[in-house]
DNA sequence: AAAGAAAGTTTGACGACTCAAACATTAGCC
DNA sequence: GGCTAATGTTTGAGTCGTCAAACTTTCTTT
């Protein structure tokens, strides 16, 4: 396939584009170069070529789009990511919070082959340990409608779907207040004025700022208690 | 550390000191640029870098060795690659044919610490799926002594403990004929007219030529129907 | 020991990726 | 609506790893 640096630039456009609000949006070359960890220029020359090989649209001082093409390129990696960071959690017990850096060098040294034995040594998963979404075989991704926990009634049962920010920082807190994906909670109270949150995480109540709420995805559960 | 190439050319130079006859022999540039799929023009020139980069010791029409930083590299690299095999044939249940163009990809990609997870969840294996042994965390390499199934006497019980040959043909050959490693055989005859050699591998014959038997190592097992 | 073959080295060039810095375009503001 | 700020592009240059082809050294053979 393309080359790793190819296969960078195409991963950091799809999400830029997947994170825009509005449907059409293109990606920014400054914000391309800026997640890719170069310089304008050298994100506008490599995007010239990306467009050569028709794996993304590119209008000067317009803005970038990926193709059909590009889009499943980007996908491809995006699923060798989720599986290898779903491995390195599950298998070899490693942190949530350190696995993405080790994902990003691994995705680009797995085969076809490889990666479907992996999938079925998983179990095929449909979310990696962020509660991302990983992309079939085929290339689909099955996005799963969530709600921002900020935006939950208080005292509905809820059950964590999704981290959104991924720094370690942040997983490293969820992590210690009992907040992996799967757990239950509820909203206690919010406090605009403080613009903080309080959520229940089994007895233990957590603080959070709005902002930080806002990465955490929930999925309302029919029963309070009782197990899948 | 060093580059994907960098180390690639020190894992060439490794293999080809290691399966020389003599002890303090030197790599042939022209054996480096085969093993490395490069003309010999560009191995020169790649292994004057490494000379700079005090990894080899090279002397203009001479040949090249590995300093013992070179070594030290070398031996990351070979334990990773027999890992990375072990983790493949023992977890992902991939042929043993298949494994070693894999592994040429990934081990270039580990972290440390993941390198020491997957060690800890294999149980520290001390040998990969070929019987090749795996330098332990601190690159030290244990070679145990054993013997080509060509130079034992008939009728005494073997164990296969190390395939030498790895093209996937030869693989695939003992594969199908129940060879893998820790199997037991013995010598049933030799036919030094035809060059070939029959032994007994349960209770079927495989002939092999000569040749192919020198790339099977044995150790000699005490009782032969101890389970160990 | 001289010729020719084999092995190794050097040179000039190229593709992929990058940067810094000059330059062009677009957007935002008074 | 025109000026600045922000954003994007181009240009010239550098590094890494590679090749082909000219050249040099060493080895072999007679």
């Amino acid at each position: 396939m393309a080359t790793e640096t190819v296969e960078n630039y195409l991963k950091a456009i799809y999400a830029l584009r997947a994170s825009a609000p509005s449907e059409d949006s293109r990606a920014a070359i400054g914000d391309i170069a800026a997640a890719v960890r170069v310089t304008p220029g050298t994100a506008t020359t490599m995007v010239k070529r990306l467009a050569r090989e028709k794996l993304v649209k590119h209008q000067r001082y317009g803005g970038v789009q990926l193709t059909a093409k590009g889009e499943r390129a980007a996908l491809s990696v995006l699923r060798r990511h989720r599986l290898i960071e779903t491995f390195l959690v599950r298998t070899l017990g490693m942190d949530w919070s350190e696995v993405h850096d080790e994902a990003e060098k691994l995705e680009h040294a797995l085969s076809d082959v490889l990666l479907a034995k992996l999938d079925t040594f998983l179990g095929h998963p449909a979310v990696d340990p962020h509660g991302d979404p990983i992309p079939d075989a085929s290339g689909r991704l099955r996005e799963i409608a969530l709600v921002a926990v900020a935006r939950c009634r208080p005292g509905a049962p809820l059950r964590l779907a999704r981290v959104l920010d991924q720094s370690p920082d942040f997983l490293r807190f969820l992590e210690r207040n009992s907040l992996r994906i799967d757990a239950r909670l509820s909203v206690e109270s919010a406090e605009p004025g403080a613009g903080t949150i309080t959520i229940r995480v089994g007895a233990a109540p957590v603080t959070l700022s709005e902002q930080a709420a806002a990465n955490l995805l929930v999925e309302p559960i029919a029963r309070p208690r009782d197990s899948r």
